[in-house]
DNA sequence: CTGAAAGCGCTTACAG
DNA sequence: CTGAAAGCGCTTACAG
């Protein structure tokens, strides 16, 4: 055994290549070599260090590896919930093992301040890069981190950013715009819509989206400001804001939600108005969110390209960190519309 | 600037702590002190030092840091899938951040192969100790790595597991056998009901509680075996065994489905068969997930603290690194019922 | 209060 | 094909 052994506090420590060196008779470094595979090693070496690696259950120390090699092999994930963004996540982890990465959790529950003492911690070699998902980053402040050269890529940006930010984002509007026309088509004509923050990106394109079909349809002109609410994005907020729509002198025969948390409270506040789903009333979401097929009747929503919004996050992320090109990445991915059962004809034709 | 630059691929790299030492006119131990928030250094120093760090940016290497002082700085949290087991999650980073580590996380997708391969990556200082959600390792696999000395604690065991490792479980007798008495309490005698993978621990436990209920309440001996379906904790899965239990000649009046998916899947199977929740038939799950209230009518179901399971993991992997005790940590958190509208008194008394 | 030096565990030119 | 040595960026006794 090594002599080194004394600081580990408690238990044999793990074997180090100092001890596969000694025991195979070679010199560290070819140790070394063996294990990082270079072809210029002899098979017998190789054999017998192997072997002797295998006996003590050998495993390289990653700390020191990265330390010399300066190899990326840490990604911060930062996101507001996890809840909200599994499968971002799953199409990120995807990618990272891809390159042999590993991706860090970091939760940052909505909060400015933790988001901030993260980047901080990251940036000292808790990761080599990061995905800020749905930051609460100001402009400003990414624009001061990408200056400091810390490489990042924002999935799904809450603010408008400036364009050296590299971001990944859905089609907000587009998708907006499809689940508009949805309704458009089945005849609905007074549409009320619960959008979320009103300073947010998602509410601001969504928000756009709904108008330009309105002003295509020739519908905008007789449309009321009474029809669209404020919502946060929670079931609750959905539940108060339908409550004010549905209790309009002239109430709508369809509303839009802006992500399927507030459609789904908007659908109870429906049912307790009594009033049926969708034959008085339609409901679209957006998000199509795991359980958006489960709820009775199933959510017509707009899909989110979440697993890819992981995936090419992080495959952006490495453009950023091997090229360095000038290039700024600004990419959006597709969104698209499921049509359910919570969709119908509008009940009064005019 | 450094001269030792050049390295780094593209862009100017990250301040040293060399680059602070030299603008700063002292040693880099120095340095080193302040940044550490040694006692023994002059405000003087403290401060000036200070001014450069901020300006430079600086933030020291994890990775050099790590290496030397051997602290514990990333945990591994192997998970089948994260989209289950979100909340595990957050109560597990949490309880990292707290010791200023860092969730490292890793999604095996259920391949026994990927989980392997993990771990030994792992353990070449990826992280210094894991978390297995559920793993797929058999006991003697774990038995192994325990012996090799590689610090880590199952939660949520899938299979029964050896004294010598260290678990965090939920109640899962306990949690199955409130639900039964709730069922039995509303007068069901014919139960029915959806198991998962049969050879699984949560299975086993939930299939034990269940058993002892109707023994005690002198129920068991009128039971047959065909009111016990296998399912696959899906959705679909939990579909097609209601199927087969609705067809019954003399079918069940309640479902007892051993997580919420396969409840939902029940449901739907109960309503296309023109029964309906709770009047006909009632249901109950076993999980708690987020769209459990959400479906209608929303779910009585068992609460697994699956917050708590992600905390009391972590701060148990740290009794593992820290004590090195003898004593094995074997933790069972309880489950709680959660009584909503998918259930109501048996509708035929006999 | 501060600095010079050793060392953390590894990799990688550089010789041979 | 292999070894001796320098170095990755930091921390921490050990002197002073």
């Amino acid at each position: 055994m090594s002599d080194k052994r004394a600081k580990n506090q408690g238990g044999p420590s793990r074997a180090l290549i100092w001890d596969i060196a000694q025991k195979s008779g070679v010199s560290i470094a070819t140790v070394s070599r063996v294990l990082n595979e270079r072809p210029d090693v002899s098979q017998a070496t190789r054999d017998k260090v192997m072997a002797y690696v295998r006996e003590l259950g050998y495993v390289s120390n990653r700390h020191a590896r990265s330390l010399v090699s300066g190899h990326v092999s840490y990604i911060a994930f930062t996101v507001p919930r996890v809840d909200h963004f599994v499968e971002i996540l799953e199409g990120a982890t995807q990618v990272a093992e891809e390159h042999d990465a590993n991706l860090v959790i970091c939760p940052t529950r909505h909060e400015h301040s933790r988001e901030v003492t993260l980047l901080e911690r990251l940036r000292g070699g808790g990761a080599d890069g990061a995905l800020l998902i749905l930051p609460s980053e100001s402009k400003d402040e990414l624009a001061k981190l990408r200056a400091q050269n810390y490489p990042f890529v924002v999935v799904d940006p809450r603010y408008p950013l400036g364009d050296e930010i590299p971001t990944v984002s859905a089609a907000n509007m587009s998708g907006s715009r499809a689940a508009t026309e949805h309704l458009v088509e089945l005849g609905h004509k007074r549409i009320g819509v619960i959008t979320g923050y009103p300073d947010w990106n998602a509410s601001i394109d969504r928000l756009a989206g709904f108008h330009s079909v309105l002003i295509a349809a020739g519908l905008y002109n007789t449309y009321s400001a009474e029809m669209v609410c404020h919502g946060d994005f929670s079931v609750d907020g959905g539940y108060s804001a339908a409550c004010r729509l549905l209790e309009l002198a002239d109430r709508p025969t369809a509303i839009f939600a802006f992500n399927d948390d507030m459609a789904v409270g908007a659908m109870r506040a429906i049912r307790e108005h009594n009033l049926s789903i969708p034959e008085d009333i339609s409901v679209v979401g957006f998000d199509d969110t795991r359980f958006a097929s489960f709820v009775t009747p199933p959510l017509t929503t707009v899909r989110q390209p979440t697993y890819e919004l992981g995936r090419v996050g992080i495959e952006t992320l490495y453009r950023v960190l091997d090229e360095q090109s000038l290039e700024v990445p600004r990419i959006e991915l597709s969104t698209k519309l499921i049509v359910r059962d919570s969709t119908a004809p509008c009940p009064t034709p005019r």
